[in-house]
This record gives structure tokens, C-alpha cells and sequence, in this order.
DNA sequence: GTAGGGTTAG
């Protein structure tokens, strides 16, 4: 209660009531209080309920009109009244309004500072809450008492400035106040240190239920699963229940451990003790669930809630999204605003994912729109993290870069995403040129995300050397092997020609996921060593591991490249019949590669046409190839008519189908079709290869003449190709599209990126030394045939990966013994 | 008029 002091005599504060009452809605309560005022005002005697005044401002707006009422009516200065505006501006979370208000205070009392430090710390402004507090004990002479410390403790970002606020609550001997205990307590254990934390806890003369949940959720928060389930045990033995605050501390780590039958559980405990209708319990229990991949239960507990909050709907639509069904996703935010919940950062963060997932640019420009309005890119990397990488998932490489520039803040996820934007985007030597450009950021801390964000990029160019690099960080850095960054070691180490290496650091990292068995299967398969990745398929079953559709996608790719036509059905059946994988394009993909590799273009063309979904161009590209491998041409031109229907653009299938042409002497088909990719005015990939020569990886492109060593290069393929003549080498000129003289395309043969790339490692390396070489298209048949002969001619094994697989080169015969 | 321990993230 407060009485109006005499104060203000000759203007009346109230003039302005009338225009106050027509623009805001107090409660009826509120009104009558400021009748009173104005009351007051002719009578000096009234008490007025100003606690009332202050709960019937729900809004900034309305709480500026009872500021500037209290300012008028000279009250401004009152201790209790401005203190009260602090706390109704941090109530309403305006802690700016909040700043100001305190700083036109010219007395302020402990309950002024405690009231500005909390309102920072509510807001998690930690660093202003810190400093507010030493602000305190500089400039005033006032003592911080047991309200002050446990927002403070709460905003130390450290163990430095923990420590030290510890110093200072022992100094003014509040340790055994059961809140400032707690707080300490709970800040020991968020920072791990985890033996000071218990030991203040065993301490505590008294404790409460808060003093339980600070240890509890300590742990929790830090991620030590096990000890704060030991501790919640303890809690139960000593006749301590769990309340809404403990399950909502629990249930994030049950998930963290992947441990679903104590989150079942506590789901249990919590309907029994009807803990369930608290707001925190339930958004805990959507999460965890959606974190279980068992959205039916996050939905049915989305569903029974009464009150669904913010975080209930970002948590409901972040759990399709995460899961994979971005529809439904959409269509839950979509209810959201009709509920009339106001998005936030982070249902944003959400909403830039489905986009992603449903890959369409347009909408990708409608969220980005929707962020900046608000203002979120500048204030959180989050956010902008977010947004880039649903440029990057869509393709669009430049915006996702022009979102990267313009973070104000740039942490190692922001660096990582671009990395994995080019390196995702096909943009692989970008991918590194860009890590390396982070890597001068001395601030930023390489972390397990950008192992596996660069390691692809040197996959893809065979970076073997500088692959091994990171390897060595990774041994440095890491306590452990990542499952995901062990896994792109082994792939890794397969895809540059290092099957031995992939084979033992598969032996190292955690196996029980399908992930690191699904790289090494599909590294034996590219070696072209089909029976091992069978044989390693049945040792991930007997491991009790369960296959998915990866698994099958590199199976049958393994049993395709080494012609098991038996072992491949017998895979297409089990994945269906045991696993109940649908098989995807893919899956049919491979299967049509496999059977029409091996002759069975009759069985291929069956699968096709009997499959349930519309095949693509992978599928009838896979059988168009199988076509030109067998010289079968009236089925390989139904398979380009259904092709050039669904891509046209893909310059490398009328090569296929003119090479088909060539084969059979129907040069009036060859013509037919080229003159049609000239009319559609195609470009061709560009085709390059790449070598790594002390530990620099050089690029070449078809008919590079730029290269610092060009001279030296075609000065050797000139020599080799006489040699390879001699030895009964006949240039097969059905690879070369251009309508050109056949010396010409001979000229072109020789200069294909392969053999560029092949030339110069003859010339810059020892003699009889291992050349590995990366296409980025599938090896031309023509280089392949060459490469035989080069390989005899110099004594040299040559491995050419291309987009397919391995070819090991040796004496004049490859490994993929013409099968390929 | 002031305080601790709780749910969502790229």
C-alpha cells in the first residue's frame, strides 16, 4: 500500500487520465487504482494499491503510461514504485526500458540492483548481469545480500568468473543460504567440475527440492547421463519425489544416452503423479521422443496438452522436420499461426530445414525474407547457420555464400556449412580452398564437423595426402573416433585406392550403427571385390546390426561392378522380403546396371517396366549403357527416347547412344544424334581429372594447355601413343562426339583429362612408382584401352577411379578385367 | 518491490 505524497501541487497528474482510459484496457481493479490516484490527488489521505496497478499491465505499451503517470504525478523517484517499474519492464522483457528506468534512479536500495541483475539474467544478458553486479559493489555503498547472488551465480560463463563470485559469497558468508547454495551448486556441476559440486551438496545443511534438482539437472545439462541417474536414484532412496522440474531435467538426457526405457518410465511416473499437465514436462517429453524417432508418441503427447506453449509447437514441428516428413512439419506451423502463436528464432531454424528438405528455391527466398524482417540473421549465427545451409541444400551455392558474408558473427558451424555447401555442390577444390581460408581464422577451433565436412571434398579430388592430414588432427584432437568422422576416414582412405587402411580403421570405430559398415562395403564394392562386401554383409547381420537402404544401394552397386548377378536378386529379394526396405531409384538403378552388364537386357528392361514408381534417368541411363555394352541397339533406343524425356540436358547419354550407333555402322544414327545435341545446345560437363603430387593436388580438363608442365605432357603422350601403336594399339574414335578428321579426334583421344593427368605423373614422379589418378566422369573407353598399354609400356600400376569405380592397371591388363 | 533448480537449436 502507498500513500500519495504531497509532492506535485498545481498540475494535476490525472489531465491526462481521459486520454489514458481511451487508449489502454486496465483491469477493472486497476482502474479503481487510479481513481484513486487522481483521488488521491484531492485527498492526500488515501492508501492506493499499487501492486494491483502493476500485475493490470500486461504490455510495454501499458506499462510506459503508468511510467510516465508516475513521473507526472511526482513519483518517479519513490523507491518501492520505481523499483516496481524495473521489475514490470523485466517482467514484460524489455530489459532496455528496464536499464533506463534504473538508471534514473538517484537512490537506489539492494532490491533496485537485485531487481536490474535479475532482469538481465532472465533474459540471458549473463556478461551485463555480471558486470551490473560488480557495478554494485564499485559505485555503491549498498552490500549485496542472499537475493543478489543466485541470478549472478547463474550468469557466470565460466569457472574464472564462477570462482570468483564463489570468493565473494563466502567473503559475505551467504554459502549457507539454501538458494545461494544451490546456485552454487548447480553452476560447479554445469561446468563439469562435478566433485566440488557433489561436496557443496553433501554440505548443504538443509536441503530442498531445488537443491536436488540443481545437482540433478547440473549433470544433466553437462551431459553426465549416468551420474545424474545414480543421483535421482539416491534422491528416490532418501524418500525424495520427483517433481516437474526434475523430469524435465531427466528426460533430454534419456534421449542424449539413447536410453528409451527410462524415458518410458519417467513418461510413466509423470502420468501417475499427473506431472504431465506441467508445460516443461510435456515439451521435455515431445523432444525426447522425437529424439527416439517415435513421433506417434510426440504427437500423442502434443495432443493431450492443455496448454501448449512456444517451445510445444517449435518442439512438435522440429520433431517431423527432424524425422524427415517436412510436410507435416509445414503444415503444423501453418496452425501454429492460426492459434495465433508468434513464430521465434528458432521455429525459424525449423522452418529453413523443411524448406530445405523439400529442396524449392522459391520458398528457401520466402524464409530468408521472413528471417531478415525480423531482424534474427544480425542477432543470432544460429539462425544465419540455418538459412545458408538451406541455400546449400536447394543448390544455390552464391546465396548461401552472400548469406556466409553477411554474418556479423561467424562460428565453425558457419565455416562447416560452406564447406559442405561446395563440397556437397560438387565443388570439391572450392570446398578446400574454403577450409583452408578457416583454417587462417586462428579463433575458430576446428571441430568433428569439419573433419567430416572437408574429408568428402578430398575423397572426391583423392587428396590421399592431405586426406591423411586430417586424419593425423583427428588422432591429435579427439579422445575418440566419431562414428561419422571414422566413417569418412574409412571412405576415405577407399576411395583413394587405400583399401588396406579403410579396412583396419573400420576395426576402430564403434560398429553398431549400419553407417561405418555401409562405407566399407561400398569401398570393397568400387574395388570391384563383390564377395567380401557379401561377405561383410553377413557379419553386420551376424553383429546384430540392421541394414538400411544405404546398405543395399552399396551391395548392389558391389555386386553389379563384380558381375554377381545371383547374389545381387538375392539382395533385391531380402531387402524387400526380410528388411522391408521399398526399394528406391536407386536401388532399381543398380539392379538394371547389374542385369544388363551381365547380358540380361531382357530381365532389365522387365524390372523397368514392372516398377511401381516412375523410373528417372538414372534407371534408363543404366540400362542405355548396359545397351551399348552389348551392341544392342533397337532396345538401346527405346531406352534414350524414355531418357531424353525425362533429361534431355545430359550431354554424356547421346554420347552413349552415338556410341551404340557407331558400334553397329549406323553412322546416319550417329549423326542423327549429335546434330540434336548441338541443337539443344548442350554443354558438356566439363570432364577433369586430378593427381596428387606432393602433396598438391593438380587439376587437369580435356585439352588443357595451360598447365605450367603442358609442353612436357603432350611431348610425352606423343611418345607413348607411338609406342602404344607399335604394340598393336588402334585409336577407337566411337568416343569422340565432335564431327571432326580422324586426326583430329585422335588429337582429341590424346588429350583427354585422364591422360593428361597420367602423363604428368610419368613425368613428375620416379620411375615405376604407383600413379593414382581421380575422373570426375566415367574413364573413357578408349583412355582405358590406353591406359593398358601405358601401364605395360612404363612398368607402372595406374589406379583411375572414376565415377563409378576402381580400375588397378598392371602389365597391361585391369582388375575390372574389361567388366565395367 | 528482489532470489535457486526445468523444455526447443544450426
Amino acid at each position: 500500500m502507498f500513500r500519495v505524497p504531497q509532492t506535485c501541487k498545481g498540475v494535476h497528474p490525472l489531465r491526462f487520465w481521459p486520454f489514458i482510459q481511451a487508449r489502454c484496457t486496465f483491469s477493472p481493479a486497476a482502474t479503481t487504482s487510479l481513481q484513486f490516484i487522481s483521488d488521491g490527488y484531492e485527498n492526500e489521505n488515501k492508501d492506493l494499491d499499487f501492486k494491483l496497478l502493476f500485475s493490470s499491465c500486461t504490455n510495454v505499451h501499458l506499462a510506459k503510461r503508468l511510467h510516465a503517470l508516475l513521473v507526472l504525478s511526482g513519483n518517479a523517484q519513490d523507491i518501492f514504485l520505481s523499483t516496481g517499474l524495473v521489475n514490470l519492464y523485466a517482467n514484460l522483457g524489455d530489459v532496455s526500458f528496464a536499464r533506463h528506468t534504473f538508471d534514473q534512479i538517484q537512490k537506489k536500495n539492494i532490491f533496485t540492483w537485485n531487481s536490474m541483475i535479475s532482469a538481465y539474467a532472465r533474459v540471458h544478458r549473463y556478461h551485463e548481469a555480471v558486470n551490473c553486479f560488480y557495478q554494485l559493489l564499485l559505485t555503491s555503498c549498498l552490500q549485496p545480500d542472499s537475493y543478489t547472488f543466485p541470478p549472478v551465480l547463474k550468469a557466470c560463463g565460466n569457472m574464472v568468473d564462477g570462482k570468483k563470485m564463489h570468493c565473494w559469497v563466502l567473503k559475505l558468508g551467504f554459502e549457507w543460504d539454501v538458494f545461494v547454495a544451490a546456485s552454487l551448486v548447480h553452476m560447479y556441476s554445469r561446468f563439469g567440475f562435478l566433485g566440488v559440486a557433489r561436496k557443496l551438496f553433501n554440505n548443504m545443511p538443509v536441503r530442498d527440492m531445488g537443491s536436488w534438482n540443481a545437482m540433478i539437472s547440473g549433470f544433466c545439462q553437462n551431459g553426465n547421463a549416468a551420474e545424474a541417474l545414480d543421483l535421482l536414484d539416491e534422491m528416490r532412496l532418501d524418500g525424495v519425489k520427483m517433481d516437474p522440474v526434475t523430469v524435465a531435467s531427466i528426460l533430454p538426457v534419456c534421449a542424449l544416452s539413447d536410453d528409451i526405457l527410462v524415458g518410458i518410465l519417467v513418461h510413466l511416473y509423470s502420468i501417475k503423479h499427473g506431472l504431465e499437465s506441467d508445460v516443461f514436462v510435456s515439451n521435455a517429453l515431445i523432444n525426447m521422443y522425437a529424439k527416439f524417432g517415435n513421433l506417434g508418441h510426440a504427437q500423442r503427447v502434443f495432443d493431450q496438452m492443455e496448454v501448449r506453449d512456444l517451445v510445444s509447437w517449435n518442439s512438435i514441428i522440429a520433431a517431423y522436420e527432424q524425422n524427415e516428413d517436412p510436410i507435416t512439419a509445414l503444415g503444423l506451423f501453418k496452425e501454429m499461426q492460426l492459434v495465433r502463436i508468434q513464430p521465434d528464432l528458432l521455429t525459424a531454424v525449423s522452418l529453413a530445414s523443411i524448406v530445405a528438405q523439400l529442396s524449392d528455391h522459391r520458398n528457401s527466398q520466402s524464409v530468408h525474407g521472413f528471417v531478415v524482417r525480423r531482424g534474427w540473421l544480425m542477432k543470432d549465427v544460429i539462425i544465419g547457420n540455418a538459412v545458408a545451409d538451406m541455400y546449400a541444400k536447394a543448390g544455390s551455392v552464391d546465396s548461401a555464400r552472400r548469406v556466409f558474408e553477411g554474418l556479423p558473427v561467424k562460428d565453425v558451424i558457419s565455416w562447416n556449412t560452406l564447406i559442405t555447401c561446395y563440397a556437397q555442390n560438387g565443388l570439391a577444390s572450392e570446398a578446400i580452398e574454403f577450409y583452408h581460408m578457416m583454417v587462417e581464422h586462428i579463433e575458430i577451433i576446428p571441430n568433428q564437423g569439419t573433419w567430416v565436412s572437408i574429408l568428402p571434398a578430398y575423397s572426391h579430388v583423392g587428396a590421399l595426402q592431405q586426406g591423411m592430414k586430417i586424419h593425423g588432427r583427428v588422432i591429435k584432437n579427439c579422445l575418440y573416433l566419431d562414428v561419422f568422422v571414422g566413417t569418412c576416414l574409412i571412405d576415405m582412405y577407399g576411395k583413394c585406392g587405400k583399401l588396406d587402411d579403410a579396412m583396419s580403421l573400420f576395426y576402430q570405430v564403434p560398429r553398431k550403427s549400419s553407417v561405418p559398415w555401409n562405407a566399407i562395403i561400398s569401398c570393397h564394392g568400387i574395388h570391384g571385390h563383390g564377395e567380401k562386401a557379401l561377405k561383410l554383409f553377413n557379419e553386420m547381420i551376424d553383429d546384430g546390426v540392421k541394414p538400411d537402404h544405404v546398405t543395399f544401394v552399396s551391395l548392389l552397386a558391389a555386386c553389379s561392378h563384380s558381375g554377381l548377378v545371383d547374389e545381387g536378386q538375392w539382395c533385391f529379394n531380402v531387402m524387400q522380403e526380410k528388411y522391408g526396405i521399398k526399394p528406391s531409384l536407386k536401388h532399381y538403378g543398380s539392379m538394371v546396371d547389374l542385369l544388363g552388364r551381365a547380358g540380361r537386357l531382357d530381365l532389365a528392361y522387365n524390372l523397368i517396366q514392372n516398377m511401381p514408381i516412375q523410373p528417372d534417368a538414372s534407371v534408363w541411363g543404366a540400362l542405355l549403357g548396359a545397351c551399348r555394352i552389348h551392341g544392342n541397339f533397337e532396345l538401346g533406343s527405346i531406352a534414350s527416347d524414355h531418357l531424353f524425356e525425362v533429361d534431355s540436358e545430359n550431354v554424356g547419354y547421346y554420347v552413349l547412344l552415338s556410341n551404340i550407333y557407331a558400334n553397329v555402322g549406323k553412322w546416319e544414327g550417329v549423326n542423327r544424334v549429335r546434330s540434336l545435341a548441338r541443337d539443344r545446345g548442350l554443354k558438356k560437363t566439363p570432364g577433369w581429372s586430378s593427381i596428387e603430387v606432393n602433396n598438391k593436388v593438380d587439376v587437369f580438363y580435356t585439352g588443357n594447355q595451360t598447365h605450367p608442365k603442358s609442353e612436357e605432357i603432350y611431348e610425352e603422350l606423343e611418345v607413348l601413343t607411338a609406342k602404344m601403336k607399335s604394340l598393336g594399339y588402334v585409336p577407337d574414335y566411337s568416343f569422340v562426339l565432335q564431327d571432326v578428321e580422324d586426326d583430329e579426334k585422335e588429337h582429341i583421344l590424346t588429350s583427354h583429362s585422364e591422360r593428361l593427368a597420367i602423363a604428368f605423373g610419368i613425368i613428375t614422379t620416379p620411375p615405376k612408382s604407383t600413379i593414382r589418378i581421380f575422373k570426375n566422369l566415367r574413364v573413357c573407353g578408349d583412355c582405358h584401352e590406353a591406359t593398358k598399354f601405358i601401364s605395360r609400356i612404363t612398368e607402372r600400376e595406374i589406379i583411375v577411379r572414376d565415377s563409378n569405380r576402381f580400375h588397378h592397371f598392371k602389365n597391361g591388363i585391369c582388375s575390372c578385367g574389361d567388366y565395367w
